[in-house]
DNA sequence: AGGTATTACATA
DNA sequence: ATGTAATACCTA
């Protein structure tokens, strides 16, 4: 720091005094200092000092820092342009004339300012990268409120917020703007009470706030384009987020029928980084002013925007997989409430997050009156296990006759979709009998077959060798799932005058035409069928449901609703069974295709056990030691609540970098290594208080060099 | 003393 | 994180 710290103390003081001493100098006799560089180079005439944010993800340096700006770049050196500085310690330090340490890092210049609260000597800008103003105040806004929602740093939402810079992509000029477009009418709008009124608003140039329960069949894309044309047409931009490439080619299509081109930018994955950044620029620079895309594109920095749409908000895309790990809808949400934009989240089903942003008054739901949902859904039947049980037939083909004739009769009119749980996604291994999952008798973990008789637990490795039911006694087990290409195959031989085509993970198909055919699909593989599917069979959804998780009923739900949506609708003769027991909740509200009475049910079970949403979880993940100190640090708020810590599985554990693992040589296995995870549970209102204090404890563990990591997630994807 | 491993500290 | 300065530690 400074030579005060060499000068030696009077008697009795001791270096908290000192440092205290210094504080107070500081603070009070020290004026603010006109920067000054170390070599006292030449200095911007105005504003000489840049406040830069440096791009280092770690927590405790998530802080802007200042710098002098030096003549010759003055004019380059504009608020939100990519710039080079040194940075680290000893960059500043001059021996023997020459600069020591401290390497260049990239960054982002936020702000030029008269003054600096900073009394040292500056350090000077080294370049800037390009003129090309990236970080923009509303971008660095709201980049920053999502880094205090989720314990992140600013740094680490940034690099998720925009992307690497393309030279070629910055030197091509971005078409000129087009003039707002005429309102559209409301189209298929009309179908739903409010949703009319909703695109009168935001034409109108308000901001209203909606939770969209979308009818089945195939119009949510050219309604969400409609929504987006309104915005325009009030002057405003609008950003629609979807969870994958195929429906943000679905929308994409739907806008261009709607606007003609031109009037959008399709930011997704699939385009390469070059014709990304392209398309990102002309949103920057408000040469288009509409955006539809996937997750990335939720920062999109869309000119004044009027609206921030979503769709599927269930679906686990929209969970970012990187640091500070954002959610789609959470972020949609605090863009809505800092730009003063209209929000729409639209779906087939409905989360239990969405069922709060109407219960809390925050959204107004749209949906469609009782009689035309009926009408427009398909007619639902179950097969359950006592149905099973009394078909022999059935049990032998694994297809229930009523599945059976449903799909022979649906065949006569068009294709007929059957979903198949994805493999793995499901236990392994169930009752025989009445398909409970067998588990492990010390953890709970899923039970495989190892040997040829023998069975361990896939957690703990535990060997099990006298399996029974806990729930009917039985000693049978049976794999529990056929997967998508067998399925197909069985089928293939049952009906040999039909053609048989599958759409899975490898291999997914977008859409199939009206003419019968059986189609295998996984869940979210589905193709839209021209018409509309005339039968869907949902296969195994007990193994749906079977799975360890506080949101299996809700996914299952989701999963069913968006297969039963292709269908078509009873009053065209469109079919669905689903093999589960008709009396579990989702299944209930699958034949009365009620998704938001399902959330509404789930919501107020969670409110009582004090589960998310409407209390917030974070949980921290390390070794056993890490985890403890880190309690031990934290200063949680007075109303957080600790559960845990417990023991994590190893299939549990959170993907990344393995470490931990002591100095190399001591021989540790980080497979062998035991991990905890703990979860902190505060009630509504202390989610900020609560995300703050775990970032400040974080900052402190890194700022120590705490050698074993302990991982932070604010709303972890599963809680068990 | 003189050198090396370890820790503390600051980053503009 | 990462580099430097301060220090603790070790050998002769």
């Amino acid at each position: 720091m400074s030579s005060d710290d060499k000068q030696p103390g009077g008697p009795g003081d001791g270096p908290e005094q000192l440092a205290l001493i210094r504080e107070t100098v500081r603070k009070a006799k020290v004026p603010r200092a006109k920067p000054r560089t170390w070599r006292g180079a030449a200095l911007a005439k105005e504003l000489p000092v840049a406040r830069v944010m440096v791009d280092k993800g770690v927590l405790h340096l998530d802080r802007l820092w200042d710098y002098a700006v030096p003549e010759e770049l003055d004019a380059a050196a504009q608020p939100g342009v990519r710039v080079r500085v040194r940075f680290g310690a000893g960059s500043h330090q001059v021996r023997e004339g020459r600069r020591e340490g401290g390497g260049l890092v990239d960054g982002y210049l936020v702000e030029r300012r008269a003054e600096s609260d900073y009394t040292g000597p500056l350090a000077a800008l080294a370049h800037v990268v390009s003129p090309e103003p990236v970080l923009g105040p509303e971008l660095l806004a709201l980049a920053r409120a999502v880094a205090d929602r989720y314990a992140g740093s600013l740094a680490d939402v940034l690099q998720l917020a925009i992307p690497p810079r393309n030279g070629q992509a910055e030197a091509a000029a971005s078409p000129a703007p087009l003039p707002a477009p005429a309102a559209p009418g409301p189209g298929t709008w009309s179908r739903y009470g409010r949703g009319p009124a909703f695109l009168d608003a935001l034409a109108r140039g308000a901001a209203p706030r909606a939770v969209w329960t979308a009818l089945p069949g195939p119009h949510w894309p050219e309604e969400l384009a409609r929504a987006v044309a309104a915005a325009l047409a009030s002057g405003r931009g609008a950003l629609v987020v979807v969870p994958d490439g195929r429906r943000a080619a679905r929308v994409d299509e739907a806008l261009t029928a709607l606007l003609g081109p031109g009037r959008h930018a399709l930011l997704t994955a699939e385009s390469g980084p070059r014709r990304r950044y392209e398309q990102w620029l002309a949103v920057r620079r408000g040469s288009v002013r509409a955006v539809v895309g996937t997750r990335a594109a939720m920062f999109a920095p869309v000119r004044d925007v009027g609206l921030v749409a979503l769709w599927d908000d269930g679906d686990g895309s929209h969970s970012d997989d990187n640091a500070p790990f954002p959610h789609v809808r959470e972020v949609l949400e605090l863009r809505a409430a800092h730009e003063g934009c209209a929000f729409l989240l639209g779906a087939t089903g409905c989360t239990v997050e969405a069922a709060q942003l109407v219960e809390s008054g925050w959204a107004e739901p749209i949906v469609a009156d009782r009689a035309r949902v009926r009408a427009a859904a398909p007619l639902v039947r179950t097969v359950g296990d006592h149905d099973l049980a009394r078909d022999g037939a059935a049990r032998a083909a694994r297809l229930p006759s009523v599945a059976w004739e449903v799909a022979r009769e649906g065949l006569r009119s068009g294709p007929v979709l059957v979903q198949v749980p994805r493999r793995g996604y499901v236990p392994r291994l169930a009752c025989d009998r009445c398909r409970t999952p067998a588990r492990c008798r010390r953890c709970a973990g899923p039970l495989e077959a190892h040997e040829v008789h023998e069975l361990c637990c896939a957690w703990c490795g535990e060997a099990e060798r006298e399996w029974h039911c806990t729930e009917c006694g039985a000693f049978g087990l049976r794999a529990t799932v056929v997967g998508a290409r067998r399925t197909a195959e069985e089928l293939g031989r049952a009906f040999p005058e039909v053609p048989v085509r599958t759409s899975g993970r490898d291999q997914v198909l977008d859409a199939v035409p009206g003419r019968p055919a059986l189609v295998v699909a996984t869940p979210g593989a589905e193709p839209v069928a021209e018409g509309g599917y005339a039968a869907a069979l949902l296969l195994d959804g007990w193994a749906m449901l079977g799975r360890p998780d506080l949101r299996a009923g809700e996914e299952a739900l989701r999963r069913w609703l968006a297969a039963s949506a292709l269908v078509r609708g009873q009053d065209e003769g469109g079919r669905v069974v689903v093999v589960a027991e008709s009396t579990l909740r989702p299944v209930q509200a699958l034949v009365r295709w009620d998704p938001v009475g399902h959330a509404l049910a789930e919501l107020a079970e969670r409110a009582e056990l004090g589960f998310p949403p409407v209390s917030r979880m974070a949980e921290a993940v390390g070794t056993p030691q890490a985890v403890a100190s880190f309690l031990q640090s934290v200063r949680l708020p007075p109303e957080a609540e600790v559960l845990g810590p417990v023991p994590v599985p190893p299939q549990a554990r959170p993907r990344g970098r393995a470490e931990g693992a002591p100095a190399p040589g001591a021989g540790r296995e980080p497979a062998e290594e035991r991990w905890d995870r703990v979860l902190l549970r505060v009630p509504p209102g202390s989610g900020a208080a609560l995300a703050a204090a775990l970032k400040a404890a974080q900052a402190a563990r890194m700022a120590r060099g705490a050698t074993d990591p302990v991982r932070v997630r604010v709303d972890p994807p599963s809680i068990g």
